[in-house]
DNA sequence: AATAGTTTTGCAAATGTTTTCATAAATCGT
DNA sequence: ACGATTTATGAAAACATTTGCAAAACTATT
C-alpha cells in the first residue's frame, strides 16, 4: 500500500525475482514454480500493484478494448443493444470504450479517430450508412468492425441486425390484410437515419403493392420524442380526416400517437389504430398494448458481440451479414 | 495508405525529420517551424498515421479516459446520466470506458480493477455505498473519483447528486398535505440500492412525522420493471382495501401502478392516486400525467462531469459534495 | 563580420511491459 | 553417478512514444 505507484519492478524486488518472472506470473502462470507464484502473489498485494495495459499494448498485444460508437445512449433502443453487446464482449475480457456522435457525421469521424488512438481492438458502429471518410479510415487500418442494428446482405462491412425494410413491410401488410383503407405514417426525419429510411421504404412498398396511394399530407414527420409525436398527431387529427391506421416508425412515436388520440377523445383501436416498430419495454404494458414488430435488441447486441470477438480473434475472417429475425407482435392497438 | 501500420518513425522518415520533431508537432506545435509543420502534416496523411495513446500513457501522460461504472445502462435513469456525463467530459477530450456490474458487489470490484488496468484518469461510480474493497482500491491508488446520483454531505468521496431522502419526504409531505389518509408504498428491493433506500426512508419519515403508521402488507416490493410492478399492484388491489395513495420508488413503478389500476377498472386520480420519483421521459405525456419529484439526470451528469474533470486536472482538490435540487412536479396522478 | 540571442531540431535516455535466448537447477533413467 | 531431459529463471532487446539537453541554424545588433 505504498502510495508511490507500483511497477512490475517494484513487485519483482518485493518478491525477490526478476521482472520477467512477474510478467510470466500473469501471462503464463503455468511456467512458474508454485512456491514462486505464492511469493509474487503476496508481493503484488503488498505493494498494491495493478497491471498496466497501456504498457502491454505497445507490444502489439491487444488492448482489450472495443470502441462502440452510437448516435446516443439516451434512448431506450440503443441502451438495450449497448448493454447486451457490452455484456457479451465482457465475457471475453473486453471493455467498451464508448463514443457518441449525436447523428453528426463529422463527429462520428472525429470520435472514431479518437477511439483508434486508444488502440481499440475493434469497432462497432450503429447503422449501415457512414461517411466515406469513416469507411476509408476503417479499411486503411483494417480494423475489425461490426455494423449493428441493420441487416443488408450487401453491406460494405460485416453487419448484424434486422431487415428494417422487411419490418416495415410486415406491419403494413398486416394492417392491409385487416381490410383497412386509409393510412397515415409518422416517422422521424429520414436523413442520415438508414433504419428509419428502410422502414419507411418497407411500409411504402407494401402500400404500393396493394395499390394504395398516400397523400403527402398524411405523411407526418417528427423528432424522436414522445411529446413531439403527441403534439404532431394531435394537430393532425384536429385538422385532417382521420385515417384508419397510423403506421409509426417506432414504438415511442406510436405511444405518442396513442396519447394524442386519447387526448382528442378517440378510442384506440375502435376509432383509430396505431402500429409501432421496435417492441420497446413497456409496449406490452401500456393501455392499449401496442401492435408492433419486435426488434430483438438483446439478440442483436449478443450476436453482434460474438461477431465482434470473432472478428478480433480470428485473423482474416471474411465479411459477414447476419440477420436477426423480426416478428410481428399483434396486440390491442391494431 | 500503406497497410503496414505507421509509427511516428514512419512519419518522421516520410517527412525527413526526426521522431522527436513529429512528437513535438502533435504536443507542442508552437515549437516547430511552419514549413516543417506542413511537411509533417502531409506525411501523416500520406502514411495514414494515428497517434498511439497507449505509448504516451506509459510516460505518465494522462490516458484521456474516464472509467464510468454503472449498475446497468439498459435503463432510462442511467442512460440519461451517462449521456450527459459523457458529453461533458468529452468536451475536455476525455473518452468513457464503460463498465457495468448489474448490482453485483463482487463484479463492481472486478470491473473497477479492470478499468484501472487500462489506466483511466478517473472513476465515476453510481451511488454512495460500495464495498470496502472498492473504497480501499480507489484510495490506495488515490484515483480521482466522483460518486454520481446521490447526495450526502458526509460521503466518503466526492459526490454529485440529489438528496433522495428529501425527494421521498417531499412527495410524501405533499400527499399528506392534500389530506389523504391511507397509504401504500411500492419500492424496488432496497438491499444494495442506496438510492431506493434513502427514498423509502424519506417517505417513512414524512409519514412518521404525520403520525401515520404503515402496515407491513401495504409495503410492496417488486423488481424494477413495468410489468412486474403492474402485476404486483393488480394483485394488491384485488386482495386488499385500496389506499388513497400509492407512493412509488420511481416513475417506472408508478406507471406500472397506474396501468394496474386502470386494468382493474379504477380511475386515477379519482379512485386512486399514484406518485413517482424521477420524472422520466414520458412521465409528462402519459394519461394521466404523473405527479413526481423531478430528478435532474442531465444536470447530475453535467455537474458530475465537471467535477470529474476538475478532480483529474487539479491536483489535491478537496473532497466535495454537490447537491442537485429535486423539485416537486404536480401533475394529474395525485 | 563578429557577437549575442533566439528559434528549431536531433540525440539519446527513459517509460513499463513482453519475449527471445541462454543458463542454471532439478529430475530422470540407467 | 552420468549425461539427457525437463523445468524455472534472468539478462537484455524490443515496443512507440516523450523529453532534457545540446547542437545547429537562423536573426538581430553592433
Amino acid at each position: 500500500m505504498k502510495n508511490k505507484k507500483a511497477d512490475i519492478i517494484t513487485v519483482a524486488n518485493a518478491a525477490g525475482v526478476s521482472p520477467a518472472t512477474v510478467s510470466r506470473f500473469f501471462n503464463r502462470p503455468e511456467l512458474v514454480n508454485a512456491a514462486t507464484k505464492k511469493r509474487i502473489d503476496l508481493a503484488v498485494k503488498e505493494v498494491g500493484y495493478i497491471r498496466n495495459r497501456a504498457a502491454q499494448t505497445i507490444h502489439g498485444i491487444r488492448s482489450g478494448t472495443i470502441g462502440l460508437l452510437v448516435p446516443t445512449i439516451d434512448n431506450t433502443i440503443f441502451a438495450e443493444v449497448i448493454q447486451a453487446f457490452s455484456d457479451r464482449v465482457g465475457e471475453s475480457g473486453f471493455t467498451i470504450l464508448l463514443g457518441t456522435h449525436n447523428y453528426d457525421e463529422k463527429r462520428e469521424y472525429a470520435v472514431l479517430r479518437k477511439l483508434m488512438e486508444h488502440r481499440v481492438d475493434g469497432i462497432a458502429l450503429v447503422g449501415l450508412d457512414h461517411s466515406a471518410e469513416v469507411f476509408n479510415l476503417i479499411e486503411s487500418q483494417n480494423m475489425p468492425t461490426v455494423l449493428l442494428w441493420n441487416y443488408d446482405p450487401a453491406a460494405r462491412l460485416s453487419c448484424v441486425g434486422v431487415d428494417n425494410e422487411a419490418a416495415g413491410r410486415t406491419i403494413a401488410d398486416y394492417a392491409i390484410a385487416q381490410g383497412h383503407q386509409r393510412f397515415a405514417t409518422l416517422f422521424p426525419p429520414l436523413r442520415g437515419n438508414d433504419r428509419a429510411t428502410s422502414r419507411a421504404k418497407g411500409v411504402r412498398a407494401a402500400l404500393d403493392a396493394a395499390g394504395i396511394a398516400l397523400d403527402q399530407a398524411d405523411q407526418l414527420e417528427t423528432r424522436y420524442s414522445l411529446s413531439d409525436a403527441k403534439s404532431a398527431v394531435q394537430h393532425f387529427l384536429e385538422t385532417r380526416d382521420r385515417p384508419d391506421v397510423i403506421f409509426c416508425g417506432n414504438d415511442v412515436l406510436a405511444l405518442g400517437a396513442i396519447y394524442a388520440a386519447q387526448s382528442v377523445g378517440l378510442r384506440v383501436p375502435q376509432d383509430l389504430r396505431v402500429t409501432g416498430i421496435g417492441d420497446f419495454k413497456g409496449s406490452k404494458d401500456v393501455e392499449p398494448t401496442i401492435t408492433t414488430v419486435r426488434i430483438p435488441a438483446q439478440s442483436i447486441g449478443q450476436t453482434g458481440g460474438d461477431a465482434m470477438v470473432a472478428a478480433i480473434t480470428t485473423p482474416d475472417i471474411p465479411r459477414e451479414s447476419l440477420c436477426c429475425p423480426c416478428t410481428l407482435v399483434v396486440r390491442a392497438s391494431c
